[in-house]
RNA sequence: GGAGAGUUGUCCGAGUGGUUGAAGGAGCACGCCUGGAAAGUGUGUAUACCUCUCAAGGGUAUCGAGGGUUCGAAUCCCUCACUCUCCGCCA
C-alpha cells in the first residue's frame, strides 16, 4: 500500500509512475488525496469535541466528590448534548477512513525509474542470457512423454484423485521433487538465508499483508469454514513473520527461506500454458526473502539475482533474466526480474523465477517497521524471489538432458538423487 | 468438541468505574560517582493520528480484537481470537 503523505506531497510523480504500468484509474489519486483532507476535517473536529467532553468528565468527578450534585447533574446534560454532536462524528471517522483505505488499496506499487516502459510479456528486457541450449538428438520430446516414460510423474491418477494440474509424483519422480528442494534449501542458507517451515494455510491478515487480499481473491483456495487461504507461496507466511514489528536497526538485513507447496487456483488460464508440467494447481517452490533497509533495498535486489543465477548455472540450464516492463509487473511489485530457463523440448522458455523489490509497498501494510539512528521509525523494504520454483525446472532438465535411454542430471544433483542418470 | 482460568507498556507485574498512558520492579539510554568497572544515585524510556513549514508545545485514540453500557471504562456487559488446565476424540 502506498503512503497517503507521499501521494500528497508527489502527486505529479505518483501519476506519472502509475503511467508506467499503465494503469487507467488515475482519478484514484485524487479521490485518495480527496479522501484524506476529509479524513483530517472530520478528525480535528471529533478531536476538539471528544476534548470537550473528557475535560467535562474530570469536572463532573471532581463536582461528585465534593457533594455538589446538582452542578454535576447540570453538567452530565452539557455533555449528553455533545454526545448528539460527537456520535455522528465518530460514525464518519470510521467511514472515510475505511473510504480511503478501500481506494489506496486499489493503487498499485509505484514502478522504479528502471522499470521499462511496456504492455505486454513483449516488451520485457533481456538483460542478459546465460548457458547453452542444448542440441537434441532425433527424436526429442517434450517432458510430459519424458515423465510417462521414465514413470516420474502419473498426470491422470492426479486427475482422479484431486483434478487437473494436481500431479502424482512417483517413485524417481518423487525423489527428483525431494532432492530438488534439499539442494535449493541448502544452497540458500549457505548464502545466509534462515530456513523456515511455515504454515501452509493463513489467516485473512496474512493474506493482506503480503497483498494477495483484495487483489488477488480469486486466485488463492479458501477454506471457507475457518477463514484460511491455501498459500499461493512461501512468500504469505515467511513475509507475515515480521507483520506488527519493530526492529532494530542492526538486526537488518532479515535472510529468509522456505519451502512450501503453492496453491494456485489459474482461473483462466488453458491450453498449451497448462500442458504437463508448465502450469500446476500444486506445485513446490523454495523462496527466498529479505527485509532490508530502505537505502539497501536495490542492491539486495541485485544480490539476489546474482544468487538465483548463480542456482541455474549451477543446475547447466540454459536462461535468460528479463527486467519487466511496467505492464507485466505484479501489482505490489516495485521493480522485477524474471528468469527463464530454455526447455529445448517444447523449444520455448519457461518462466522459473521473479525476483522483486517491493520497496515498503509490503511492510506500510504489514507495519514492519526498525528505529533508524535519530530514533525515527521507518519502514523496512521487502524483497522476495523464487530459489526456485520447481515444475518448469523439472522440464527443463528433463527436455534439456534427455540422451539416449535416460535422462543426465546435472553434477549437483547426483548426491542428493543417489545416481547420475534416470534410467 | 465440552467445562473452567487467563490475555496490561521491551519484560515481570499492580490495578474491579473518576486527575491511570497506566503503581512497583527489571531491562535499556544518558548523567553523577569511580583511575577504570561494579555497586550506588539522578533523569529519561510506547505507537498512530490531528494541530504545526520544522521543532517545541497541545489535542485524540490505544491495557488481546471488535462492539455496547456510562457524564466517565484497563476496570461492567456482549461477540470473536489466542494461551493454559481438565474432559472427550485422535495421527
Amino acid at each position: 500500500m502506498l503512503q497517503v503523505n507521499y501521494i500528497r506531497q508527489n502527486r505529479e510523480a505518483v501519476l506519472e509512475r502509475l503511467a508506467v504500468k499503465n494503469f487507467s484509474q488515475t482519478e484514484l489519486v485524487d479521490e485518495v488525496i480527496a479522501l484524506d483532507d476529509e479524513r483530517k476535517r472530520v478528525q480535528a473536529e471529533f478531536d476538539n469535541n471528544q476534548a470537550s467532553v473528557n475535560s467535562a468528565s474530570k469536572e463532573i468527578g471532581n463536582l461528585m466528590r465534593h457533594g455538589q450534585k446538582e452542578q454535576a447533574e447540570a453538567l452530565k446534560a452539557e455533555v449528553a448534548s455533545l454526545k448528539t454532536t460527537i456520535d455522528p462524528l465518530k460514525a464518519q471517522m470510521a467511514d472515510v477512513e475505511k473510504r480511503l483505505t478501500d481506494k489506496l488499496i486499489l493503487l498499485p506499487n509505484l514502478p522504479a525509474a528502471q522499470v521499462p516502459k511496456g504492455k505486454t510479456p513483449e516488451d520485457n528486457e533481456v538483460v542478459r542470457e546465460g548457458g547453452t541450449k542444448p542440441t537434441l538428438e532425433e527424436g526429442a520430446v517434450p517432458h510430459w512423454e519424458l515423465t510417462t516414460k521414465h514413470k516420474l510423474i502419473d498426470f491422470e491418477l492426479g486427475t482422479k484423485i484431486t483434478g487437473s494440474g494436481f500431479p502424482v509424483y512417483t517413485g524417481k519422480g518423487a525423489k527428483l521433487q525431494r532432492a530438488l528442494v534439499q539442494y535449493f534449501l541448502d544452497f540458500n542458507t549457505a548464502a545466509g538465508y534462515l530456513e523456515y517451515l511455515p504454515p501452509f494455510m493463513v489467516n485473512e491478515e496474512s493474506a493482506y499483508g503480503t497483498g494477495q487480499l483484495p487483489d488477488k481473491e480469486g486466485q488463492m483456495y479458501h477454506a471457507t469454514a475457518d477463514n484460511f487461504y491455501l498459500i499461493p507461496t512461501a512468500e504469505v507466511p515467511v513475509t507475515n513473520v515480521y507483520r506488527d514489528t519493530v526492529l532494530k536497526e542492526d538486526a537488518l538485513p532479515i535472510k529468509m527461506t522456505a519451502y512450501s507447496p503453492c496453491f494456485r487456483r489459474e482461473a483462466g488460464s488453458y491450453g498449451k500454458d497448462v500442458r504437463g508440467l508448465n502450469r500446476l494447481h500444486q506445485f513446490e517452490k523454495v523462496e527466498i526473502i529479505q527485509i532490508v533497509h530502505p537505502d539497501k533495498s536495490y542492491e539486495t535486489l541485485d544480490a539476489m539475482v546474482a544468487h538465483v543465477e548463480q542456482l541455474l548455472q549451477s543446475l547447466e540450464l540454459p536462461y535468460r533474466i528479463l527486467r519487466l516492463c511496467g505492464g507485466d509487473m505484479s501489482f505490489t511489485s516495485a521493480l522485477t526480474y524474471d528468469f527463464e530457463v530454455y526447455s529445448a523440448g517444447q523449444g520455448r522458455w519457461l518462466e522459473v523465477s521473479s525476483v522483486s523489490n517491493f520497496e515498503s509497498f509490503q511492510t506500510n501494510r504489514l507495519k514492519c517497521r526498525f528505529k533508524d539512528a535519530t530514533g525515527k521509525m521507518q519502514f523496512a523494504h521487502s524483497l522476495n524471489g523464487s530459489s526456485l520454483a520447481l515444475p518448469r525446472i523439472v522440464a527443463a532438465l528433463l527436455e534439456n538432458n534427455q540422451a539416449g535411454e535416460g535422462i543426465m542430471l546435472p553434477k549437483v544433483l547426483h548426491t542428493y538423487f543417489g545416481a547420475e542418470w534416470i534410467m
